[in-house]
RNA sequence: GGGCACGUAGCUCAGUUGGUUAGAGCACUGCUUUGACAUAGCAGAGGUCACAGGUUCAAAUCCUGUCGGGCCCA
């Protein structure tokens, strides 16, 4: 190499720089309109690719759940937009209404405000702000993770089309008769001030710690009618004699007992069945009831009956018509029904109630007891089960629909053990309780008259305000006044109508017609229930189509520990930007795509080295990303330094212009092109990852471009340009930014190339940047004579390089030292003969020394014997080899022969040669015979040294 | 209580219709600052595929059971 060339290559540094690189290539990207499926320039038949992103909710900043998504994501949509489909990659946020609210909240706690002290107008105002300041941090993040989205059509879930979506969606449900208003136990969150869904509730697998408190309420006899002393005096219960114990782990919940229910079959209670009780602190008189949803197992077979407080209480007090006392306000404090408690927080409450139960003698133990306590997804807070009116979606036949969906094949859900999640929670749906007690959200769009009259409707559902009085007046005249409801709709709602709201529906625009039904639906597995199955839901019932045909569901993000990453403690949770920073985004990217198989969780173990969050694994792909980055220098200075000269290569290069290893580098590519093409199509990105990894550090750098080094041919040169371009553009949808800038100067080189010479001008550059090219397909044919005969002497040849490099490290033989070499080769002698520079350059033997031949005499000096299928080599090695140590080195290569070759006789001997497929027996056979004739290589050498 | 996955090298994990002497990265050992790359190269060591049965010519892979930890639903 000149100097000249060796100045030109070092334009590009030594390491690869992302900081340098990857803003620069996004806004280049963005500024020609690459992300828009109008500006494709690569089109087949491929039918057009559409995927919505999961919109991120706007509270705050994407964590590593969302890199992992937009790596997948943007994945796909580099694939299939290279693969020449029409692709479209929709991005957008999620007001998130609890989310967003109670984040918000907490910034106006800071400042000393409260939600509840302001006009509802000036605290969505606020809300407002916040979601201008948290989307311009998660678009920023989006753009640096590289998502090649069409911005220009981005949306939010509360802007103006989608609000008229959510609108045309309740109206028709509510048309139909699906949506309904109702007073029920429901969910309540008393730190948010809302009902929530049941699947906003979360409880803890083994329960928390608490305590089972076992109480005895007092029974009226015709011995004691009730207590004559003050609760708290210590002689509440004096006088009576008979009593029944209860367990519970809520004591303060008494306060609103109505009855005490016992199991029918319970023979210990029957005769109690029908008398009274009387309840502590508030004397009430409740009956003794038995009904069969009491557990017979189950504290002491009696169990309190709370109906406005419970669930399973709820349910007893319907069968039985009890009272439904209420006893806690919204907010979870004692109300005036709570007798002596009232005022108290909840807590508060049950410590001083247990106190006084104790004083009065009523306390008959207390166990420690790990209570499943519901808590609420958002706040934590212990959920109360609690009666109000709310709306409700009824969800019954949009569920049978769903299902009916996948079982047709019309979506198909990957990895398919998904599946059953997805039918099971179907198969058991409840209706959706749609409403929530927020100020940051849809507002639910029914109207009340202010004085409504029996016999006329008493709300009207209605597109806007002006229509809900359009309606309303032909009942209530003109002078009616309306009051909209001051509930929003839970988020999902809005949300499940992503992938056709996001492209203009109910408008029957050119997007929803070009665009819809969407190709991909793509997301974590933790929200199939939230959010996979009502989008297929609500879909179907309102566009009469599965609004994709695949679902891809990734795995979730967890520290060292297993723990999910976005429920840890601070210091095991990492920023993608974090991480970007440190190895680059195409190293973050590559990692999370290939860090695990489909579906699966990925576990990230942060260690903190010199107070940066390190990852080993990133590191790795970091170091794969420089590793392109170098091969691609080394070609760029092997094509500035190319120019028309007398070949210089192996023997036959002059002939068939290409080498054997230009051949069998060209043959890998169509191989790798054929597998990796096979992966993306099923899903398989991890594989295919690590194929290209493989190929791209193995076969490319390791062999091809040393290689290359002996050659001077313009097949070479070429070779090694059409080799990268390859690469690369397989690797791009992994690795975006890297990719981009090499094709960008391999680009350079190619088109510097095709002036010197015509004939050297290849075909795929083409296009302006490798995001926009075709991915490779298969252009030539591994099986024609030039390539079949490439890989098939590829191989042997590796491995003698291979063994006279192991031989030489066991040896210890200098580095710098050139040996002789004895090549028995057999029927790859001239194959090898052509390879004579290939084997002296790689494997470091004098070429001078190195003697090839189809048969060759033992030789009898001192000499360390490689034995191969294909060939045996010696190396004499004198002054360097123990003949004791070469002795047991055969022999234990013996040993395994061995066991090979008995492993082999056994099958062959076997039903193995009858039952198997003939081609694996073929090479079973094979593989003996070379076995067998290793052994007879290294048995005669052996024998030969026992005589020295 | 019902269901879903999982247990493979010191660590993190691949291994898709059952078929080479079970692989990778990191860590480890030896050698090497060679003009693509020390974020590297070359070579190496390291596994009873949790355990026990079964099906099969053939099992890390399929079936049953046991043990261990994980998740979802009620």
């Amino acid at each position: 190499m000149t100097g000249e060339e060796k100045r030109s290559m070092m334009q590009l540094p030594k390491a690869y720089d992302p900081q340098s690189v990857e803003d620069r290539l996004y806004e280049w990207w963005e500024k020609n309109g690459f992300f828009k499926p109008e500006r494709q320039l690569y089109l087949t038949d491929e039918p057009p690719f559409v995927i919505t992103i999961p919109p991120p909710n706007v509270t705050g900043t994407l964590h590593m759940g969302h890199a992992l998504t937009s790596a997948i994501e943007d994945l796909m949509v580099r694939y299939y937009r290279m693969k020449g489909a029409r692709t479209l990659y929709v991005p957008g946020t999620d007001h998130a209404g609890i989310a967003t609210q109670s984040v918000v909240e907490k910034e106006l706690q800071k400042r000393g405000q409260r939600r509840q002290d302001m006009a509802r107008s000036a605290f969505v105002e606020e809300v407002w702000d916040w979601k201008e300041y948290s989307h311009e941090v998660i678009t920023r993040q989006q753009k640096k993770l590289g998502i090649s989205a069409d911005w220009s059509r981005e949306r939010f879930t509360l802007d103006e089309g989608l609000s008229h979506a959510v609108l045309t969606a309740f109206k028709r449900l509510y048309d139909k008769g699906l949506i309904y208003k109702d007073t029920r136990m429901v969910n309540w969150d008393p730190a948010q001030l809302t009902g929530v869904s049941d699947l906003e509730v979360e409880t803890e697998e083994d329960g928390e710690p608490g305590f089972m408190w076992t109480i005895r309420y007092p029974l009226i006899t015709n011995r004691w009618e009730g207590p004559k002393y003050a609760w708290g005096s210590g002689q509440w219960a004096e006088g009576a004699t008979e009593w029944i114990s209860v367990a519970t782990t809520r004591p303060e919940t008494l306060l609103g007992d109505t009855a005490i229910a016992v199991q029918p079959e319970d023979d210990r209670y029957t005769y109690l069945v029908a008398c009274d009780a009387v309840v502590p602190a508030v004397d009430r008189i409740i009956p003794i009831i038995s009904d069969p949803s009491v557990e017979a197992g189950f504290g002491t077979g009696a169990v309190k009956v709370t109906p406005a407080h419970d669930f399973n209480d709820y349910e007893v007090g319907k069968r039985h018509r009890l009272p439904m006392i209420e006893v806690m306000d919204a907010t979870a404090r004692m109300n005036e029904n709570a007798g002596p408690y009232t005022g108290l927080d909840r807590f508060e409450c049950r410590k001083r109630i247990v106190e006084d139960l104790r004083k009065e003698g009523l306390l008959v133990k207390v166990e420690d007891y790990r209570v499943r306590l519901g808590r609420g997804q958002r706040s934590h807070a212990i959920i109360e089960p609690r009666v109000s009116t709310q709306w409700f979606c009824n969800m019954r036949s949009m569920a049978d629909a769903a299902m009916q969906a996948v079982r047709d094949g019309q979506i198909r859900i990957v990895p398919d053990r998904f599946e059953r999640v997805y039918y099971h929670w179907l198969e058991n749906i409840r209706d959706w309780c749609i409403s929530r007690q927020l100020w940051w959200g849809h507002q639910i769009p029914i109207w009340y008259p202010d004085k409504p009259e029996a016999g006329k409707p008493g709300q009207y559902c209605a597109m806007n305000e002006f229509d809900a009085y359009q309606q309303a007046r032909v009942d209530y005249g003109d002078a009616v006044q309306l009051t909209q409801d001051p509930d929003v709709l839970d988020t999902w709602f809005s949300s499940g109508l992503w992938p056709f709201s996001t492209l203009g529906w109910p408008d029957d625009t050119q997007d929803f017609q070009k665009y819809y039904p969407t190709t991909m639906l793509e997301t974590g597995y933790d929200i199939i229930f939230f959010w996979v199955a009502r989008m297929i839901m609500l879909g179907l019932e309102m566009t009469d189509k599965p609004p994709f045909q695949t679902v891809y569901l990734h795995g979730l993000i967890r520290t060292a520990d297993g723990e999910k990453m976005s429920k840890s403690r601070p210091d095991k949770v990492v920023d993608p930007l974090d991480l970007i920073a440190t190895y680059g985004t195409d190293a973050l990217r590559f990692f999370l795509i290939t860090a695990g198989s489909p579906g699966g969780d990925i576990k990230i173990d942060v260690k903190i080295v010199a107070g940066r969050k390190q990852v080993d694994r990133i590191e790795g792909a970091r170091n794969f990303a420089n590793k392109l980055w170098n091969a691609v220098r080394y070609v760029l200075g092997k094509v500035e330094a190319w120019s028309p000269q007398p070949a210089s290569g192996t023997p036959e290069a002059a002939e068939t212009g290409y080498s054997l290893s230009d051949r069998w580098i060209l043959a890998r590519c169509s191989e790798v092109i054929h597998e990796v093409r096979a992966l993306m199509d099923g899903f398989q990105y991890n594989e295919a990852g690590r194929v290209l990894y493989d190929f791209a550090w193995g076969d490319v750098c390791d062999w091809y471009l040393e290689l290359s080094k002996l050659q001077n041919t313009p097949q070479t040169v070429e070779t090694l340009v059409r080799t990268t371009d390859l690469v690369l553009r397989m690797l791009h949808p992994f690795m975006p930014y890297v990719t981009e800038e090499l094709w960008q100067h391999l680009k350079q080189a190619a088109l510097m190339l095709a002036q010197r010479d015509p004939a050297l001008a290849l075909p795929d550059f083409d296009y302006p940047a490798v995001m926009m090219a075709a991915y490779p397909i298969v252009e030539l044919d591994p099986t024609e004579a030039a390539y079949a005969s490439a890989l098939r002497e590829m191989p042997p040849l590796q491995e003698v390089i291979r063994s006279i490099r192991n031989a030489r490290a066991e040896y210890k033989v200098a580095v710098e030292r050139h040996i002789p070499a004895l090549i028995n080769a057999g029927q790859q002698a001239d194959a090898f003969n052509t390879q004579r520079k290939v084997i002296a350059a790689l494997a470091r033997v004098d070429d001078s020394r190195l003697t090839i031949a189809e048969t060759l005499p033992v030789p009898s000096d001192k000499c360390v014997t490689l034995v191969m299928n294909e060939a045996t080599v010696y190396l004499p090695l004198s002054g360097l080899v123990d003949l004791d140590q070469e002795r047991q080195r055969l022999q234990a290569e013996l040993d395994d022969l061995g066991k090979v070759i008995a492993r082999s006789e056994t099958l062959l001997h076997g039903d193995f040669a009858r039952r198997a497929p003939a081609a694996l027996v073929e090479k079973e056979r094979v593989k003996l015979a070379d076995a067998t004739s290793r052994r007879e290589q290294i048995q005669q050498r052996l024998s030969q040294l026992q005589g020295t």
